[in-house]
DNA sequence: ACCCACATTGACGTTTACGTAAACGTCAAC
DNA sequence: GTTGACGTTTACGTAAACGTCAATGTGGGT
């Protein structure tokens, strides 16, 4: 969570490719071990060829998906519930319904969190600003190049 | 982290009032042990009357602050690390230096999570828009009064 | 046939963020 | 003078999200 790079390289490209789950964890900067865990979480269900994963384009877009819901501050928990959303039997007219109210906290939710990030990036502008201003009075460089 | 409503009626009002931890902790929807435990961790110092703890009008702003960091997915240990940033000594131009680039890094932090946060909100949003139309061809209501 | 890199499945360990008693003090009210 | 609401500490428990072995399988080069 800390300040990494967002290791996301969306290149979606070849619709047809597969990945290894080595491939995948290396392009997302995380470990097999991992990636198996969200699958026992039902995350992910890559197919198998024998005993080995393989992953489609999709199972990687999922991928991605569930790694930036985490860094949004989602448990697996939830993350789960949001990916099923779109899975689920869209059939009936009571299932429609369904979705659209769940879709709909799930952006009043959102939305507060964007509220609650906007809040604090400003208060950390500010500091940048005064620290910075303070810098100059006295006479330092402030780390710009 | 669910959808919850964003308890945080924040009225500085009175910068001398003192609030008790039941109050806190129901104002901000928390119990008294998650406060006690905030504590502990370093994240709030109240003062003391004898054993019982007294809040000050900061404390209760510090408060709204951690909860805030944590709606937006950051540890608590990454929360102490931006609280104790504004308190350091800002004496010394290495720390105003250090305070710098601490607080762009955190900037950095944030954006991404912001960048993060849109893309969420716009699938969010075109799924609402898609599954609305369709229950619209269909002849239902949407849920709209 | 042998090695090696990479894969798999348990099983257990770890960290984080609290919850949940247990056992007690304090003060106002009845 | 005890009941009840609120406070305290100490201590153990727990769910989530993985990490870390350990034992084993598997396909490809040489």
């Amino acid at each position: 969570m800390a300040v990494a790079a967002s290791a996301v390289p969306s290149e979606p490209r070849d619709p047809q490719r597969i990945y290894s789950i080595a491939e995948l964890a290396r392009e997302f900067a995380i470990t097999a071990r991992t990636i198996r865990f969200y699958e026992d979480e039902g995350l992910i269900k890559p197919r198998r060829q024998g005993l080995t994963r393989l992953y489609s384009a999709g199972d990687r877009t999922r991928l991605g998906w569930i790694l930036r819901g985490k860094r949004l501050g989602f448990s697996l928990a939830e993350i789960k519930e949001l990916l099923d959303l779109y899975h689920v039997d869209r059939t009936g007219v009571q299932q429609l319904r369904e979705l659209l109210r769940r879709s709909r906290l799930h952006i009043q939710d959102l939305e507060q969190k964007r509220r609650d990030l906007d809040a604090h990036i400003e208060e950390f502008r500010d500091v940048e600003i005064q620290v910075a201003g303070e810098l100059k009075k006295r006479g330092a460089e402030t780390g710009n190049d």
